[in-house]
DNA sequence: CGCTGTCTTGAACTGTCTCAACCATGGTGG
DNA sequence: CCACCATGGTTGAGACAGTTCAAGACAGCG
């Protein structure tokens, strides 16, 4: 795609990157505010200035294995974090919108563990690793949303095992809508009609089963009247019930409040946790 | 501690670490150290005390939804990290070695959103809450320090979603024993014969598979002659065939890898493909 | 317009779950 | 000292969900 660097950087002035100088650079106080920080607009934050770097749809902002010298905050567009095996294999992690950090993982580490893509036209901001001891030290309040910011993308990774665990596909794919609506909403966008930006290739690779089986949970889904899809467009028709039918765990004999009457896979949820061993539930 | 168990190859480690301790207590220089922070012996770290907790076996060091007022840093021993449905179901997503932070994954919110309890007689550095934002002026290496572990952590918790993403179970549980194997190492302990810590119901659901195919993929794994296994204790017998293993994705023998016509990218997010006996073994 | 890639749907195969019995260990107490 | 139970691990057999292979629908694009 872009060049045949593997190592390219935001620090270093990429040849065809159109970066974008707005009219007033953007600083960290543009920063600490998208994370949720209260900021004086004449503090420190505000004087210091802050990279912006455009990511095009399908560009690649990091790759696998290049050196790990900057960090990254999500500042409009998606993100695909993957990585691929030997065989060509994508192996999807997380998708990241807005406001999210990118690349902090390899804060341990000398080069980058994933690979991390685009799926829009997307911005972040740049934060050159070697600038990060300092920037700590003379703002305080970047050190601890730094914190924070790694801390919430520990939790979603974690929210990630929790719905590949042990569970139905459609239960899977369910969890998924209700986690990503969440996210929408957190974005300032609608939590009930969103598009999605990966394919279902992409999302069978993060949920863990074939993109066949994607697809026909989808179906499921629709013919459940918990959703309408119409391929990427998804519209929620009814949030609790969803959230019931994710939250549904085993046992095929009730069904107490989500089952149709007609649908053509009228069979229960179906997770297929273990059995709960009795003795610790009691 | 108890003389009884037959192999106490493990967790002897604490070189000269007093767990009981020391006359004077813990100070940040240990935890530190313990992080691989090189440290003045008599600078702010070493002047800071620090509290050690002992957590014995069976323990919760924090209940799920308790208020987050404190992260800890593992000092001895081993911790699960887990989460429990309304069903009552465990859904384990992490177990926790030494120097390894445990619950950063609060920062970014009121409560824990996780359980931990201890595996074995263990012990924890405390590091309350709200002693975070002084510490971190004060004492900056330990702020770079807490960043650092909250990168690993998360690194880990994305190699668990590489593990369970879609594989077949024995690869599964042999990409968790190679991980293992390089934790322990860290550890300081043999890391080709070690003693789970964790029974076969933790480790299946860690790995998202029943308890019961954690233990046939015990079975074959020993009968391919690349571990030998006996309840709780492993030992690699082969790692590297080991390794060919966790990495086999699907028929080792060819590989018209170069190809781009349609091989490489068309592959199906499981990479389950392994005769029992013979694919790889022979 | 045909091409290419994505998505959907169909049908057969298979790995894993589930249920179940069985075995090993350790603790308890008669 | 041994019967007994409790816990955890292993192993077997059937059923089903999901993978796999294959084909068709559809939209975007040179």
């Amino acid at each position: 795609m872009n060049s045949t660097d593997p190592i390219q950087i935001a620090t270093q002035r990429t040849p065809r990157g159109p970066i974008p100088t707005k009219p007033v650079g953007a600083t960290f106080a543009d920063l600490l505010q998208m994370s949720g920080v209260p900021v004086d607009p004449s503090g420190t934050a505000a004087r210091t200035p802050l990279t912006l770097r455009k990511v095009h749809a399908g560009e690649r902002l990091v790759h696998e294995g290049a050196p790990a010298n900057a960090i990254f905050f999500v500042c409009a567009g998606t993100f695909k974090v993957f990585r691929t095996d030997e065989d060509g294999y994508e192996q999807v992690l997380a998708f990241a919108l807005r406001s999210e950090v990118l690349g902090f993982d390899a804060l341990c580490m000398a080069s980058y563990p994933v690979a991390i893509s685009a799926l829009e036209e997307s911005a972040v901001y740049v934060i050159p690793r070697c600038d990060i001891p300092r920037l700590c030290e003379v703002l305080p309040a970047f050190g601890l949303m730094l914190q924070r910011s790694g801390s919430i993308t520990l939790a979603r990774s974690r929210e990630l095992v929790d719905i590949m665990a042990a569970v139905a596909s459609e239960v899977r794919l369910a969890r998924f809508l209700i986690r990503h609506s969440r996210r929408m909403a957190d974005c300032g966008q609608s939590p009930l009609r969103f598009l999605l930006r990966m394919g279902r290739r992409e999302l069978s690779s993060l949920l863990g089963v074939a993109h066949e089986t994607v697809s026909r949970s989808f179906t499921t889904l629709s013919a459940l009247d918990l959703i309408r899809v119409s391929v990427r467009e998804v519209e929620i028709l009814d949030m609790d019930r969803l959230g019931a039918f994710a939250r549904s765990t085993r046992r095929p004999m009730d069904a107490p409040v989500l089952v149709r009457t007609r649908t053509p896979a009228d069979r229960t949820p179906t997770q297929r946790r273990h059995a709960p061993s009795r003795s610790l539930a009691a």
